[in-house]
DNA sequence: TCCTAACATCAAATTTATTTGATGTAATTT
DNA sequence: AAATTACATCAAATAAATTTGATGTTAGGA
């Protein structure tokens, strides 16, 4: 029996634990400070928090929180070598989040 | 002459401006109650305050702000119709910020 | 072992966002 | 014309996020 694709899916309707989920991805997302660290991130695979600090004007312990709270949005990885701490964007986290054209503009090698 | 698409588009790396712009557009995003908004106009073409007041558990005032919230970052659109006020998504500007996966959590309408 | 670099974490101060209840305004109804 | 509906806006109170500077921790080097 063929199959229909439905025109409309309406098989997942938004439950309260997505509105939770996505106000916490979009919080992380939604501060020029932590968008430009993205963007930064996107450069390389992997940048260490001491090569992230004279990229970006900003304290040290300004950048551990904003590295935090994007962490616990799941939108960078955390790998800890030796004394060095390198992070990394969650390409397959962004990509489920944002369109294929901002993408383009803030993760340049999406494209 | 024929015009060609690129295949990586790094023309346009972001700017500051941009940093600005969705700094704003997140920040409308990152709120369970707005997201609800947005999820209860995708259901309708258009949906006048008073419509809205019933199917969401908020004060009149801070809906109206809420509103606002969304209608400032260019997420949704007004239109005055008489004594009512009609709201609906601005689904362009969604799809050009929103993952296809993500509109069709939110946007049940769009896939 | 002692020192330093590379961070994370913490508490206090500050800034920003949200909520609330009251008031204002314009269109409609009576 | 007065009353009502459908909002927006405002100011004060509250809550949440961010910033700052200090302190803590761990790993590696001297």
């Amino acid at each position: 029996m063929k199959k229909e694709i439905p025109l409309v899916n309406n098989m997942n309707p938004a439950t309260n634990l997505d509105f939770e989920k996505y106000e916490q991805k979009f919080k992380a997302l939604a501060d020029q400070q932590r968008l430009q660290i993205i963007n930064i991130l996107a450069l390389k695979e992997s940048v260490c928090v001491c090569d992230l600090t004279p990229m970006i004007d900003m304290p040290q312990s300004k950048l551990s929180y904003h590295l935090k709270i994007l962490l616990e949005a799941d939108l960078i990885q955390k790998e800890k070598r030796g004394t060095w701490n390198y992070y990394s964007l969650n390409i397959k986290e962004l990509r489920g989040l944002l369109s294929d054209q901002l993408c383009c503009v803030f993760l340049p090698s999406c494209c």
